[in-house]
DNA sequence: ATCGTGCATGGTTAG
DNA sequence: TAACCATGCACGATC
């Protein structure tokens, strides 16, 4: 008896029938043992339950015959007592079908035949008459299943693909499928019981569709191509290498399961799972996991047809624990219940959290439940799924385009490790065709050599009709969070983001400039071109540089700046310095310099992938790669050797602007990597038509809030003055409070000034706190909390810096702004506690709003950086 | 505040 | 149109 044989399914918490016999129960045909959960019908006469493999291994004539089932203490029970061997094969053999024949193996189990341990007993006689009687018992062998030529000879299997082909043309009942997987299996066996008796049976009476789902591999239902695809024996003379959705091993009539959950295994898959060994492993459904199976509620919804079907038969919302087995042999116990729902039931697994992340599992992935038969544990595989659809080099797709889910990767990694052999070796499969496809991870998959991306539209023309929608739909919009969320799959969007840097603009072709909303953006008709990664500084100077790192030498070579790179570059491709031309030439960079930049430019990306992780980071490359470097240049002052990434090289001049963050879509952050250079002090493009235009309408606010400033300090000396005698404490703080706005007020107005005497615009002042105090009435103070308000609800740009979010560039917009201001006030009633406005000190620390941190910021005004000309 | 549980809701799809 | 099922949500338990 193969150690899977002893190791049956426990369904109750019996880890097997020595731990305890609790689980099973006794048939009263066999008067043996059988697992309780496990195939089982009940006397149509008595309340005695007969377990299916005692039944299916004697005969199923006497089964139908009978119309049911009868056990030993009723009337015609005796007749379920003729063996078949001596009743119908004595008679006339062309009338019988023997089945396996099933051995007493151990003291209380029916286990299948070692293989070799006697010649095969099984002999397979498909005539008329059998098609008679199953054609009367509502039979439907249209998914009958030829599961190994190790039980059938290969003349036996043609044949009764032969007579299967007739049987298809002959019958239209839907009813139970005749699965001669299982009888091999034994343990859980499809018992061709007629369709009337399933549907009317209440699930937890009769035979379930859990016992009886323990069928095996159900071919194509092409059978009409006996030999050649048709099924698992018929595959060893051509085998297809074809991952097929299998229709479920029995037809259930209404409940027959959607194709969208039929197991997708090759033909060859199966007959290595089932071929060549004892025991079998029959694929029952698969589900593609939703974001809610995938999340952590750890509750997996599973589709009720094949609830009902492969797993036990509940009557209680508490369900029952079911013990599953991962890829990896580990067992895991899930309770399978369901919930009532709209007069019906869902039913789901729960507590599968662990298994889920145990096998790196995540929405859009695919759960496979398979069954091992004999023995009849539940297995659970998986397949990942991949976004990833590229083209192979010889024309075909790994997967269908139309397709999500790829099968790239291990279909169902480690079924062969369920799989022990007989004889208990190490090697779960030794000299099987599994022992090469473990993978890393030591998982196995289904695939044999060569099996993996060999797919080819023949796939896509055999995959049942599922919707794409349907498919994907698990894995759209509401999975986003999901995914959004799995840390896995953000270091793979980063990593796709780090790609991105590597992305260069067709070489051959010139960009079209398209204007949006005062945006210009590159347009090519030619898609971008990889390019080998560079790192781009700028210095002090101004000067930008960029280097690239030798592929055999690994130095670094200065390049010019517009220079793309191919993927692969040496040192010899440096046509731009004869003397560094060569691996032997000195670099001219020196360690300090190079270990300089280099972790610079580990910072930058450390900060990209935090900034990312964090949700701050902008939705454009461009933006965050032009922040990184703001960042970077502010923490890195005068003297700064920034490194920037590709396309990067246009933010040079306004890299010590300090307050642009991830995000931000300052008129600065938002310039394309073609602006660089482009936008000259005497330039007159929107952009910075615009902040001049800005610049001189706060440069006005500023010189009237200086002369309001000034009135207001005469009032407040006057009432001062007035009212010494009674002159309070609270006054006087009062007053010194505004001696100290009024003293930051002319320094803010005389550092403005001062900027733009050199003819320079300070973007790093507050223009929100400029506006503010540049009103002279309340009227205007309502208008920056309306502005405010407005920003912050109703663009969708994220206030990452202090600069105004409002990136529209055109006048036009400037005068739908002023208009706007004017509705706003109109429209809004600004309570008095609204109009409160912040104070400077507070407005630059309390007011952002970008996720400054209050030391940045406070640090930002305490030292101003630098004020370099502003070249945009 | 977070987590777990049970149910309800509504979109989607098969019949 | 009914059934399915993914997911939201309310409510109670727990930290």
């Amino acid at each position: 008896m193969s150690s899977l044989a002893a190791g049956h399914l426990s369904i109750r918490g019996a880890e097997s029938l020595e731990d305890s016999r609790s689980a099973y129960d006794k048939c009263v045909f066999c008067e043996t043992f059988h697992l309780e959960e496990s195939g089982w019908r009940e006397c149509n006469y008595c309340d005695k339950r007969i377990h299916c493999g005692c039944i299916v291994s004697r005969s199923f004539f006497e089964l139908m015959d009978y119309g049911g089932i009868r056990c030993t203490g009723c009337p015609k029970s005796a007749q379920l007592h003729t063996p078949p061997s001596t009743r119908d094969r004595g008679e006339d053999e062309d009338k019988s079908v023997h089945l396996y024949k099933f051995t007493a193996s151990g003291e209380n189990h029916f286990s299948p035949q070692p293989r070799n341990s006697e010649p095969r007993s099984l002999s397979i006689k498909v005539n008329q008459e059998l098609v008679h009687l199953m054609g009367e018992t509502g039979i439907n062998l249209s998914n009958v299943v030829c599961p190994s030529m190790d039980i059938l000879s290969e003349e036996d299997h043609i044949r009764l693909l032969e007579n299967l082909k007739d049987f298809n043309k002959s019958l239209t009942h839907s009813s139970i499928n005749i699965s001669l997987g299982d009888l091999v299996g034994g343990a859980n066996l499809a018992v061709p019981f007629p369709t009337s008796q399933q549907e009317g049976s209440e699930p937890n009476t009769g035979p379930s569709s859990f016992q009886q789902g323990a069928s095996s591999h159900p071919i194509l239902p092409s059978l009409s191509k006996p030999g050649s695809a048709a099924g698992a024996g018929a595959s060893k003379l051509t085998v297809p290498q074809v991952r097929v959705a299998r229709p479920p091993a029995e037809g259930r009539g209404k409940n027959q399961l959607l194709p969208r959950y039929w197991p997708r295994i090759t033909d060859q898959e199966l007959e290595q799972l089932s071929g060549d060994l004892n025991s079998t492993i029959v694929p029952l459904f698969e589900k593609v996991l939703s974001a809610s199976d995938a999340g952590r509620i750890g509750r997996l919804v599973l589709p009720k047809a094949c609830a009902e079907a492969y797993f036990p038969p509940i009557s209680q919302s508490e369900g029952v624990p079911v013990r599953i087995q991962d890829v990896k042999g580990n067992e895991w116990t899930f309770q399978f219940r369901f919930w009532p729902n709209n007069n019906s039931r869902m039913y789901v697994l729960e507590g599968v959290t662990p298994c889920i992340q145990s096998m790196q599992l995540c929405a859009g992935d695919t759960v496979i439940f398979s069954r091992i038969n004999p023995g009849g544990k539940l297995v659970m595989g998986f397949r990942k799924a991949s976004h990833s659809m590229q083209p192979q080099a010889n024309g075909t797709s790994s997967v269908t385009p139309s397709r999500v889910v790829m099968e790239n990767i291990p279909v169902v990694g480690g079924y062969a490790d369920l799989l022990h052999p007989p004889n208990g070796t190490k090697d779960p499969l030794p000299n099987s065709p599994f022992e090469n496809l473990k993978d890393t991870r030591g998982n196995v998959s289904w695939h044999r050599n060569g099996d993996i991306v060999n797919r080819t539209s023949e796939d896509a023309t055999q995959l049942p009709p599922i919707s794409e929608k349907k498919r994907t739909r698990n894995i759209g919009l509401k999975s986003r969070r999901l995914l959004m969320h799995n840390e896995d799959v953000m270091e793979l969007r980063l990593t796709w983001e780090e790609a991105q840097d590597l992305l260069r603009p067709p070489p051959s072709v010139g960009p079209s400039i398209v204007t949006i909303e005062g945006h210009d953006f590159e347009e090519y008709d030619e898609p971008p071109v990889f390019g080998k990664r560079t790192v781009y500084i700028s210095r002090s100077s101004g000067d930008q540089e960029q280097w690239a790192q030798c592929d055999d030498c690994s130095k670094w070579r200065r390049l010019p700046i517009d220079v793309l790179l191919p993927p692969k570059w040496a040192c010899t491709d440096n046509i731009w310095d004869s003397e560094r031309r060569f691996c032997s030439a000195p670099d001219e960079m020196t360690p300090k310099e190079l270990d300089g930049l280099l972790r610079i430019s580990r910072d930058t990306k450390k900060r990209r992938l935090v900034d990312n992780q964090n949700g701050i980071g902008g939705s454009v490359d461009n933006e965050t790669a032009g922040l990184d470097a703001l960042a970077s240049a502010a923490e890195l002052g005068e003297s700064m050797v920034v490194p920037l990434g590709p396309g990067e090289a246009s933010m040079g001049p306004t890299t010590k602007h300090p307050r642009h963050r991830a995000g931000c879509t300052c008129i600065v952050c938002i310039q394309p990597p073609s602006g660089k250079g482009k936008h000259r002090p005497t330039c007159t493009c929107n952009v910075c038509m615009t902040v001049k235009r800005r610049f001189k309408t706060l440069m006005l606010r500023k010189k009237k809030q200086r002369q309001e400033s000034e009135h207001e300090q005469q009032a407040d000396a006057a009432s001062t003055s007035m009212h010494r005698d009674s002159g309070s404490q609270q006054q006087m703080n009062v007053a010194s409070s505004l001696v100290e706005k009024s003293e930051e007020r002319q320094a803010g107005v005389a550092a403005a000034e001062n900027g733009s005497s050199n003819g320079q615009i300070d973007l790093n002042c507050d223009p929100d706190r400029e506006e503010v105090e540049g009103f002279d009435n309340e009227a205007q103070k309502r208008h920056v909390n309306n502005v405010n308000s407005v920003t912050a609800s109703g663009t969708c740009f994220p206030a990452s810096c202090d600069y105004p979010t409002r990136t529209t560039t055109s006048s036009s917009f400037q005068q739908e702004e002023q208009q706007q201001l004017l509705d706003n006030e109109k429209q809004h009633f600004v309570q008095p506690n609204e109009e409160a406005v912040v104070s400077i000190g507070q407005k630059g620390k309390s007011s952002d709003g970008d996720g400054h941190s209050d030391d940045q910021e406070a640090a930002d005004d305490e030292e101003p950086p630098p004020r370099p000309p502003v070249d945009i």
